[in-house]
DNA sequence: CATGAATGAGCATTCATTCAT
DNA sequence: TATGAATGAATGCTCATTCAT
């Protein structure tokens, strides 16, 4: 009751100091991908943690605030993953039609940043999620003006092919993603066909 | 407790009967689109219709019944949509495209309603036992199936195709719906070059 | 609005009429046997009777009414049961250990009336739950003093035979109504075997 | 909103920490006695203690946890008398009898603990998972094996035997306590006739 | 740096009941 | 006689968060 006769701080051990907010950081975005981002919460974070709900806000104010923390994270990784596929080797039609599957496999692989970077709700970060989705469709843009100037697509407007070609695997993926039970096709098999017909499709 | 002080005609207008039903699935739908099925609450839903919590369970059984009465409309509608189609004159790739504009335009002319029907995380859930999503879907396949039998389809199986093109038109629904802002092509241009590419695509 | 407008009687064929409360009481008493007084809803016993929940509320002012009224007919009944038992022919020993039977039996085949009539909660009814006790036990302490003058039981107050005698069968059947997955033993083999102790436990 | 504003030594007298947890058990035993195991509610418990319903989330799981941490407490303290007697010198036969006697004597002492443990309808699921229930019976099960090897109980399946002798003690012992009124015969006496008929009634 | 204890607000759902018709 | 529509109060439970220590 007196705060004289408090002990000065001898509670417990300092646990691993400075990696904690690492490490929440890291559990928090394993329950994020798993559960999705409404349905972690403080509690479960703090429990894979390994500590109470408590001491999560001793490094971020609230849940938004951890949410931001591992946004930025994760856009970063997504951007890297897709800049790797365009340096691959090979004839230009195999570079897009790997980056057209690398898009897909990306976001079948991690679909809370894919609904996080495509989905409606509009928030704080956005600009984040929209940079991110600015750079992988210039990529794709540039693929398509490759393979074009080899001849081997129709002429017309690189934007327009990029905007049909996203268009369709987008579709796949969020049907992949949001409907898996109504897709009878094997996944695999679904994915090669649209992505050799939308190639076939542009094809001159 | 004397009867003589009771007020002749008491308290408060009662509920519009039947438009009530219609009222709430108007309220949800906005309250869903707003905040995502989960975040939506049956009192807000009901405090926006002006009723009670309880009176929403009068009418729908659940709060998932009040999702998945919103996608049996539009599924009701599709299916409409698609009949109307199949039962033009023209060739069966005739009509097979002038489907998939149908899907397209109903997507693009009703927003809210595809985007719940289609896009909510959980709907999955929602479709199951609607049939019209189901016969909606068989009558896209018969249209694949019909172009198949003409030769004017490469032979494969037409679940595969059919789900492909689904994938293909509701890819570019969404985006232009959820993204118009990343869409530089002229809208009706990138329509019709999608449709064609798709249909091009699977083409013999 | 205006009193004078509406319709005479035209609603609706009235019904079975007069019948209906009969009809309730058999739904109720149904219900109240195989869920237990708190379970059954209103709502169910409507719904098992085919009418509103409105309706009951013609018949009886509130759940309680009809609890009351079903409780009167319950005891009835078990008291006739009782009663056939100590009618049939045999020696003292027979009827009393066919009595005992009875009473288990009784106790087991209407888990809700032998709560009822047994359980701790006093309520206003509870003249008739008592009344059906002592008559019962009267009958039990009958049989007692019947083997007693047969000189098959030790000669002892008959009161206290017959109150140990009710204590094992009671103890018995809240067992197996309370705690059936505490017992391993055949519920028939049981029952069978400590009858047959008491009835041997207090002879001469 | 001034930080100057704020009293220095806030809100509330925070709980005795330790203590709650009594309390809560202590609150919930009154309110299942009273008024049944599903009639209380976790807010009235709360209120009787004085702390808000959440906080008895932090020392129980749920509403069940709550009886069953009652009933762990009854079956602990059986264990131990049971224990007891087990050690005390005299015959397989005395030992038994010393038993059953501490059986009943701590049901007539602890009423409230032994009717929520027996006594209350879905207390059956509260008990599973208890080690000290087991335990007690098998020592009464043991009891029993020791008379039969001694030659003093008709040889049969203990476990029938242990049962059925439980039956009996119970069934006395909730007699006692719910229905007083109902008992003439002296207490004590009624005790030691029924225990000794018991004994008799399984005797060689 | 971290916690145990606690909270207020909120959740979907169900209840017995009532009212105008 | 009977109902469709509606309600207020309650249920067990979980949430993000806070506070004194």
């Amino acid at each position: 009751m007196n705060i004289a006769t408090l002990p000065a701080r001898t509670r417990k051990a300092r646990g691993q100091g400075a990696s904690r907010r690492a490490e929440i950081l890291d559990a928090a975005k394993r329950l994020f991908l798993e559960e999705g981002f409404e349905q972690a919460t403080m509690r479960r974070i703090a429990a894979a943690v390994g500590v109470s709900p408590t001491a999560l806000y001793v490094y971020f104010p609230d849940k938004n605030a951890i949410l931001q923390a591992i946004a930025e994270i994760m856009f970063t990784e997504l951007l890297a993953v897709h800049a790797e596929t365009q340096q691959r080797e090979g004839t230009p039609l195999e570079r897009l039609r790997a980056g057209l599957h690398a898009y897909i496999d990306l976001g079948l692989a991690r679909p809370d940043e894919y609904r996080l970077t495509f989905s409606t709700v509009r928030t704080s970060q956005a600009c984040k999620d929209i940079a991110a989705a600015d750079q992988s469709f210039d990529m794709l843009e540039q693929g398509v003006a490759d393979v074009m100037a080899a001849g081997l697509f129709a002429r017309r407007d690189t934007t327009l092919v990029a905007e049909g070609l996203w268009a369709t695997m987008h579709g796949l993926v969020v049907l992949l993603l949001d409907h898996p039970e109504h897709i009878v096709s094997d996944h695999h098999v679904l994915i090669d066909t649209l992505v050799d017909a939308a190639i076939h499709g542009f094809s001159a």
